[in-house]
DNA sequence: GCCCACCCGTAC
DNA sequence: GACGTACGGGTGGGCC
């Protein structure tokens, strides 16, 4: 028996360009339409096993619907550019796949599909249906079915009527009454599906709904007979035509052969490489395999540091016992200047009948002048971890100009898969890497690398090198080619790899006695409120469990569901428990007080203890510099940037953080940075005098919104300003600072409006961000640090809203960070020789450890260095604050 | 035993 | 659901 499936070609490339993640190959050029179609085709081959099929895309031009109603289809937004170039391409793919393709000049695909569908039931053929678009279910039934592969559904009479709540054949009755929004096609205000469904179901038919339109009562009743003269204009609109005039007969749409030679040729262009071997492409490989070498002896070390020399400029990469940097014991080091060519030279594999290596001490004194020579280039993958590994071993790493990761991370921060070199390897250099767990094994079993063979050591290494040197060729000139990155790069993040690894190698002193005399307390205090916990809850629980915690609030004792969480659960969060605990509930109380202390406890005291390392005797975090898109740092293992202060209790944990003997801490931070960042973009000249006017910022806010003199402002007020304007950074909404602040929304809409009446040069900036925003899908700083928004003109209102927040937020949040980090530079420079030590960098703030004698010194000018690190409309003030411990300094 | 999603909470 | 950026602990469930 024939079966014929009929594709919503133009519905089909849709879906994929909005389902898939973005995808380009090697070149920049955007594929991920492109995939998914062809995907999504390959799939409903294999599935259905059709014997004929028509892919169906629109043609250009208007059609008989433009002429009946002008409006039609007018709200559609421009085609991305991104996806219009794709769509030639999926042409030929689908022609080369041996699947016959219509496009019919002034015909919508619709109307093309509806026509084939009943010529082929007609001769018996089973059709099937493949879109996604709720129109084509009028269809359905007679040998026809439909299939949205997206949803991996299939729909006949009886699935379109579960579906639908009517049968097929009502379906042109009931988008008549509930309209076709994506066509600009309107029906009954306040009519949707559930309506609609109710009255055909009810009356039958959409006469039978006319001839009773005078019974229906209220708004809709109203609205229903305002609209049936234009019912008759709208059927016809959503009527698909059954009967155009199109040559392609079902007999010549047989699945035809494929063109191997095409697929082959175009799968190669677009990067498919899995399907490419399908079609007799070559195998799977890379393209280039690396050529590793091997040094055991001086002679051949000297060869290799002449050329390496000769070349200026070179890749080079550690190889060690771990991927903590400050644990890491050095095991060998690869480096290569030629594409495809790299050296690995083992200096400490130790397993049983390892080859004798150069020491360390002759590799020190072969490559060390090299590797410590300023005006030879490096260039490194994540180079901060050779840095500092290689500083752990006596030797300062020097000439760093490129950073493979930091030049992904300039370029787009916005790397879903993060920029680790396998990641980088595959989307730019069409490049699978050896894995380390190819190499070493996994699970407990894993070697360190030191016992790994030589063998595949050195082509794993070597690999590195070479793979670090054809990425930064790749970077690069995409680099140079942006004057504002180029810049951000060699003068922001560049310089900071090496205050980074000195900051990670100084590490703090953390004074763990104290820390675990507070997690005993924390304990016996937890233990305490555990058993009121139960005692109340009349049972035992556990009580760091939040389904359970759920379990006891929500069924048992039947408390009111204040919030859900993001999967629909009842929530627990604070703000719940705290409502629950206002409303008089003893239990929520005690839980409230033990999530408190308990997260104290395990996150903090017990952990940080754990984390001193035995040779320093101080906590050393990692800096990541390519994590945040905003071009924050982060801090992990441990995370050093959250450790609490707004509570008195968490507070304690800061005493903890000391300097050494004879030397104080240091802590200088922005005030305001954001806010004043605000201010000198948008120029707002209200905001501008207040800043240049020294005035407490919320305060003045506050007096500006409740037009009272500042002296006046109520404590409530400030609150209420200060929730404004960090709602302000953060692209709030009325909802949001509602909820923030436990006001309706309406009175909070009523703040934020009169903010934006007395701050309008504040709304103008904000307007203008969106606006320059969605043309350009991205935004910058003022240093130029650059942030892709592809989200910004989504069709999901939510998947818009969210890039818009971000778009507000970036440029402040980001230039924030390009401010600190520009001083970090200067401050690193100017304390080198003055014995003092950049400890910690929390956002706005930076720690330092400095002898005593050499306190006043250093306040004043870190101090003025913050101050004078860029010239904004605003001052940018600082805090300083001096003290045995970091609770007293900040 | 390892991994991951989820919920929650800490910082700026 | 509706406030941006991070990291990470504990639970609970799936997988090997």
């Amino acid at each position: 028996m024939e079966k014929l499936i009929l594709v919503d070609g133009s519905s089909y490339l849709f879906r994929a360009y909005h389902a898939m993640p973005y995808l380009d190959n090697s070149k920049g050029r955007p594929t991920g339409a492109i995939y998914g179609v062809v995907s999504m085709l390959r799939r409903l081959l294999g599935d259905y096993e059709p014997t004929h099929v028509a892919v169906v895309f629109d043609a250009k031009g208007p059609t008989f619907r433009n002429e009946l109603y002008a409006e039609y289809k007018a709200n559609r937004p421009p085609m991305p550019d991104e996806l219009r170039g794709q769509i030639e391409p999926i042409h030929e793919l689908v022609k080369a796949m041996g699947l016959p393709l219509l496009c019919v000049p002034g015909v919508e695909a619709d109307d093309v599909i509806g026509t084939l569908a009943r010529r082929a039931a007609a001769r018996g053929c089973r059709v099937i249906v493949v879109s996604g678009d709720k129109d084509l279910a009028q269809l359905v039934g007679d040998g026809v079915t439909m299939v949205d592969t997206m949803k991996d559904v299939v729909y006949d009479v009886a699935g379109v009527k579960r579906k639908f709540g009517v049968a097929p054949e009502r379906i042109v009755d009931y988008l008549t009454l509930i309209g076709d929004a994506s066509d600009n096609v309107p029906g009954v205000p306040k009519v949707g599906p559930k309506t609609a469904a109710k009255w055909l179901t009810r009356y039958g038919d959409l006469d039978s709904i006319v001839a009773h339109a005078g019974e229906i009562k209220g708004k809709v009743g109203d609205n229903l007979r305002a609209s049936l003269d234009r019912f008759e204009t709208t059927r016809r609109l959503v009527t698909l035509k059954c009967d155009v005039e199109i040559d392609a007969d079902p007999d010549t749409l047989a699945l035809k052969q494929t063109d191997a030679d095409v697929l082959r040729e175009m799968f190669t262009e677009l990067e498919f490489r899995v399907w490419l071997t399908e079609v007799g492409g070559p195998r799977r490989e890379n393209a280039v395999e690396t050529l590793d070498e091997t040094i055991l002896d001086a002679a051949a070390l000297e060869t290799w540091v002449a050329a390496l020399r000769a070349a200026g400029c070179f890749a080079v990469d550690t190889e060690t016992t771990s991927i903590d940097a400050m644990a890491a014991r050095l095991v060998g080091i690869s480096f290569s200047h030629r594409p495809g060519e790299a050296a690995y030279l083992p200096v400490a594999h130790d397993y049983e009948g390892a080859p004798p290596q150069l020491s360390l001490d002759v590799v020190k004194e072969i490559l060390g002048p090299l590797l410590e020579d300023p005006d030879v280039k490096k260039i490194g993958q994540n180079v901060k971890y050779d840095q500092t590994v290689f500083a752990n071993h006596g030797i300062r790493l020097a000439g760093v100009a490129y950073d493979t990761m930091l030049e992904s991370y300039v370029l787009d921060s916005t790397g879903s898969r993060g920029h680790d070199m396998d990641t980088l390897a595959d989307k730019y250099l069409n490049h699978k890497t050896v894995k380390y767990e190819a190499v070493a094994g996994r699970g407990k079993d894993q070697l360190t690398f030191n016992r790994v063979p030589l063998d595949s050591a050195a082509h794993y290494a070597a690999e590195d090198a070479d793979v670090t040197l054809r990425l930064h060729r790749h970077f690069y000139p995409s680099l140079e080619a942006e004057p504002g990155l180029h810049k951000l790069f060699h003068e922001i993040e560049m310089p900071l790899v090496s205050v980074l690894s000195r900051m990670e190698r100084n590490g703090v002193r953390v004074d763990a006695d104290m820390l675990r005399r507070q997690s005993a307390e924390l304990a016996a205090r937890v233990d305490e409120l555990e058993a009121g916990i139960h005692e109340a809850a009349g049972e035992t629980f556990n009580v760091a469990s939040t389904k359970q915690i759920q379990y006891i609030l929500f069924e048992k004792l039947g408390l009111p569901v204040i919030g859900k969480t993001a999967k629909g659960q009842p929530s627990t969060a604070e703000n719940v428990l705290q409502e629950l605990a206002a409303d008089g509930h003893e239990l929520p109380r005690l839980i409230l007080e033990h999530r408190g202390l308990s997260k104290l406890k395990s996150t903090y005291t017990d952990k940080l203890p754990l984390l001193i390392n035995p040779r320093t005797g101080r906590i050393h975090t990692s800096y990541q510099q390519a994590v945040a898109a905003t071009g924050r740092l982060s801090s992990a293992d441990p995370n050093l940037q959250n450790i609490p202060v707004r509570s008195a209790e968490g507070r304690r944990i800061r005493e903890a953080f000391i300097p050494d003997l004879g030397c104080k801490l240091v802590s200088i931070d922005y005030s305001q940075i954001e806010l004043r960042i605000m201010a000198h973009l948008s120029e707002d000249s209200g905001l501008l005098k207040a800043f240049a006017d020294g005035l407490d910022i919320h305060r003045a806010t506050a007096a500006e919104v409740f037009g009272v003199t500042p002296r006046d402002v109520t404590g409530e007020q400030r609150r209420a300003a200060k929730a404004i304007n960090f709602g302000l950074i953060y692209g709030m909404s009325a909802f949001g600072l509602g909820r923030q602040l436990g006001i309706d929304r309406a009175s909070a809409q009523r703040y934020v409006a009169l903010y934006f009446e007395r701050y309008p040069g504040v709304k103008r900036f904000m307007d203008s961000t969106r606006e320059t925003a969605r043309e350009r899908e991205c935004v910058e700083t003022i240093f130029g640090r650059r942030l892709h928004l592809r989200g910004i003109n989504a069709d999901r209102y939510q998947d818009r809203q969210y890039a818009e927040r971000i778009a507000i937020n970036a440029p402040m949040q980001g230039t924030a960070a390009d401010l600190i980090k520009m001083a970090m530079i200067r401050v690193d420079e100017w304390i080198a020789a003055r014995n003092t030590r950049i400890i910690l960098q929390v956002h706005d703030e930076l720690v330092l450890e400095t002898p005593e004698d050499r306190v006043d010194e250093v306040v004043e000018t870190v101090s003025s260095l913050f101050r004078g690190v860029a010239r904004l409309r605003v001052p940018l003030e600082v805090e300083a604050g001096v003290g045995d411990n970091w609770a007293e300094a900040h």
